[in-house]
DNA sequence: GTCTATACGCGGATAGAC
DNA sequence: GTCTATCCGCGTATAGAC
């Protein structure tokens, strides 16, 4: 085959290529071959536009951070930004969740993910939080979004009720019919939590504005 | 080599050192043949124990589960209960982190899960929540402890001040310090969650015992 | 400077001897 | 119940065509 005029690759088109795949069939089924073969290639190709798979992966991963929505910090008050920011970010991961364990790792030099730190710490500093403060509703909120889009909670039972069923579990006889309600569940649990955390830090905000906890 | 009178191996020795394993060097470290080589044997010797490498990680998973201490419900008010279980919880996973990935699928048939699961739910419903949001409290507060244990948030950013000047990112100027606070960081986030969720909780069981939300 | 052809070492897994 | 031998597919590296 002659040397193509335009080239057949890509960093952009390998990296949406490959989070295809990740999400379609997880992230075990993305190999060097199969993501060269879906795009009409062969695998060594690949390393013309990355040195390792594991920067396709990293790249792949700051593309789904770079999704999410930022732009309500600055506009909303920080009680109204965090619960909207918190709602896409989730939406964003749950459109990809094979990856959600890759992000796991923080934002270490990654640009989107930086930006997206950056923001969120930001607003909270700027509306009164104490850096200490700032830093820890971070990673709560952080910590909370990744749970629940780590894996879904109503997916995690299996849709056999004689498994649960025989006394050994004896509050678990209705777990077969949650993946029956997965949305219900999984956001459901996702709000609950959210309010909750969220409304708990407008208390906080006031008891450590009035001088008691700062 | 001829039969040994004693089994070499058995499915206790291959998860423990299966763990030990993933624990010291992470999930990619353990290969068939790794793990036989830390029990001095062969690769396939493994497959007379456990069908499938999978299998091994299942076990190995349920084993971490099985030390979580679920005691406190019963003993103790649910409030109460459920924060001493949340701490326990992150803490047996916080020793094994590499292994959260695998967990995040849900008790699935493993056995040790499903007790938790029983055990959360059981208390929750018999406190007088309504059973959805018995379900929905359970999937929550996994959520959290996942989400804190998955991985560190201080360690996702990078000891290199160089990194996080030049303007970039203006509020991350110091967050080449947070792997410095690792635990204060990390900890602190988790306990400022926890106790903002449970206490909101508490005010939602007197809104829903009221009949307001029932 | 982008792609192809090819080779290496290691992964999980199986068959059959003892 | 463990061994040896073996299969196939993986990520990666290099040489060379155009």
């Amino acid at each position: 085959m002659p040397r193509p005029s335009q080239p057949l690759l890509s960093r952009q088109r390998i990296v949406d290529v490959a989070l295809h795949i990740i999400d379609s069939e997880g992230l075990a089924a993305l190999s060097t071959r199969r993501l060269a073969a879906e795009l009409h290639v062969r695998a060594p190709s690949l390393y013309n536009h990355f040195a390792t798979k594991e920067e396709i992966l990293d790249a792949a991963a700051d593309a789904v951070i770079s999704t999410v929505d930022i732009s309500m910090f600055g506009p909303h008050e920080w009680p109204d930004a965090l619960r909207e920011w918190a709602r896409g970010y989730r939406a964003a991961l749950a459109q990809h969740p094979h990856i959600v364990p890759l992000l796991a790792g923080g934002p270490a030099l990654r640009p989107a993910a930086l930006r997206l730190a950056d923001a969120v710490y930001g607003a909270l500093v700027d509306a009164g939080w104490p850096r200490g403060y700032a830093t820890r509703i971070g990673a709560t909120m952080r910590y909370f979004v990744f749970g629940s889009t780590l894996g879904s909670f109503a997916l995690g039972f299996v849709d056999d009720p004689a498994v649960y069923a025989g006394g050994q579990y004896p509050h678990l006889t209705d777990a077969h019919r949650l993946r029956q309600h997965r949305e219900q569940v999984d956001e459901g649990a996702f709000e609950l939590g959210l309010r909750t955390l969220v409304d708990g830090l407008v208390r906080l905000f006031d008891e450590v504005a009035a001088g008691a906890l700062s």
